[in-house]
DNA sequence: TTCCCTCTCGTGAACGGTCACATGTGTGAT
DNA sequence: ATCACACATGTGACCGTTCACGAGAGGGAA
């Protein structure tokens, strides 16, 4: 920097002012420095102005490491992608931190607390609180992408009215033996909010929940097959299964194949997350989108506004997730 | 530190030493050192170490941004995951540097180079081969995943014995009529690489490639369909088609499915990449392994070590690709 | 002319580390 | 006792910015 001064016949005090677009320089000294700046192919250092400014312009995005790489991942890169979108629209940086598979999840956290090289910090909500305390805690700024009972900035689908609507449809179509699968995970608040929206609609239907008909689920296609396996044993087996993710909704249709149940014709399935597989199975599944790009995107924005000192929004942004109906869906035969 | 060291009695430079657990401090002092860190909750400033020692312990990753995020870059986030391992294994970190949608790709490399904020770059190859000479050129230690024709240290698949050992299965299962959806790409190294696998293994059953059967391909399950038809519309259709990717192969499977075409009795398919879909679909496809994690990671530390003084590998690192059989392809019936 | 204010620019001191070197100790060999 | 040498620690300068000032030039009003 002192010798872009030196060449253009300024102080290096005005060098900074072109470089941050501060007033109070002359036109004519500007465009001197500027192009002493092109011909010296000078570019600041991030590193020092970090550590003058006291700040890296830089965000943390912590998420799970993806040790299983199933398919069902594809919500996270497709977060990831609106992450980082948001990110570099506000001229800020994304620094991944996920926690290596050998630690415990909350060294993670620790290390970015310890290394103080972001501004701030988006936490996929799957990577529990504590992490999220611990970084609250040590004063960083944070956003949540998901649920989360702590009190802090959090972008998340609306889960409640997804699962209504999704609900609500199965209901049109005359189904009145719906299963669960998933909705059972305690603590768990996405399942929460959805098995919520589940009971309203049945509520609006005057109906209740046939908790026969509820089964737990680990969000994977293995669990979702279990699952399904002993809901087709029942004496008086569902006409409709609804599937907390597409996972566990490809373990039914997978299991419902094999029995040579035909779906739709004499059981409808439905999943959540509208995973881009979804679209792809036979049948196309009926699913319950809930736009993780956006929500990554908007996410960022919402950080980089509070790193920028704007107050953080005081309740959680909720975006629309939507039903989308596909082939896995019909009308009850009987 | 100053205030570290006041508090252990000791001088900044042995604070140093000790968070750097350089030798030469004696047990005693060191274990003082750390308690006064411990209890002042000190952590030291990577920003002021970047500056003083001139490099960040971080890389960038700069792969395409994924604006159609179909489920196609599950490919992008297997590597992503591979990568972030890669690099935190190494005690660096991973910087995203995707183009924004907006601007051109060759700025994000720009923007990389004028903020100099990472030590080394990982580029994937579909990012094109400007921005690589580029940062070559403005001096960055750089590692392509993919195909390049440039001086670079790269990390692939083997596409050439992927394609050949898939061409093999084809032709072992009696299939002669082999279409072929995605080969004609000049300049995609990737696709030459396949194509040439295709071409030995026709050679050594002393055969040759039947160039009407040969089709153009976007990538894209449009792109599948489109080529499909076509194939399907000739006199003399092909009894087995081999798609350059798992998308254009979901693209046939649709077609076939459309025109009461039976996989894999009546047609044999079999796809590239084995997308975490490709299991998914039904049929079940037939597709060539690439190990996208492998290579992130593998990637990743060879940049690393790079940057850690070793020599780069004088020729692109090869990873095994690998058939997958599943129930897209079947013995040729007549 | 004088005063004051604004605009433009320069100076010194941080920011929090690292590096190269100088300085002090104890130990063993001569 | 002397010297050399390894080991342990301290000192000054520097990395490349920004920040809080201060200072000079120019212009308008009194």
């Amino acid at each position: 920097m002192r010798t872009v001064a030196k060449q253009a016949g300024v102080s290096y005090q005005t060098v900074s002012r072109v470089i941050n677009e501060a007033s109070g320089v002359a036109p004519e000294t500007r465009s001197r420095v500027l192009t002493a700046m092109r011909e010296l192919g000078y570019r600041p250092s991030l590193a020092a102005r970090s550590l003058a400014r006291n700040r890296t312009e830089i965000v943390g995005l912590v998420l799970p490491s993806s040790v299983d790489l199933t398919f069902a991942d594809a919500h996270l890169l497709q977060m990831v992608g609106g992450v980082d979108r948001g990110v570099s629209d506000n001229d800020y940086s994304t620094l991944l931190a996920s926690p290596k598979e050998s630690e415990p999840v909350l060294s993670a956290f620790r290390r970015l607390v310890r290394q103080r090289t972001v501004d701030g910090v988006l936490i996929e909500a799957g990577m529990g609180e504590e992490g999220v305390a611990l970084l609250v805690d040590a004063g960083y700024p944070v956003t949540v992408i998901g649920h989360t009972s702590l009190d802090v900035p959090s972008v998340r689908p609306d889960d409640e009215s997804g699962a209504y609507v999704a609900m609500q449809h199965l209901l049109a179509l005359g189904h009145r033996r719906i299963a669960l699968i998933g909705s059972e995970n305690p603590g768990n608040l996405a399942v929460a909010a959805r098995r919520s929206g589940c009971d309203r609609a049945l509520a609006d239907a005057g109906l209740a929940l046939d908790m026969s008909l509820v089964e737990r689920g680990e969000w994977t296609i293995a669990s979702g097959r279990a699952a399904t396996e002993r809901l087709l044993d029942l004496p008086a087996p569902p006409t409709a299964v609804f599937a907390f993710n597409d996972s566990m909704a490809i373990g039914t249709l997978q299991v419902a194949r094999e029995r040579g149940i035909e779906v739709p014709r004499q059981l409808s399935v439905l999943g959540f997350d509208d995973t881009p597989s979804a679209a792809l199975l036979t049948p196309a599944l009926t699913s319950v989108r809930v736009f993780s790009a956006e929500q990554g995107e908007r996410a960022a924005r919402t950080l980089i506004g509070i790193l920028r000192g704007m107050t953080p929004p005081s309740s959680p942004v909720i975006l629309p997730s939507q039903l989308v109906v596909r082939s896995s869906t019909a009308p009850l035969t009987r």
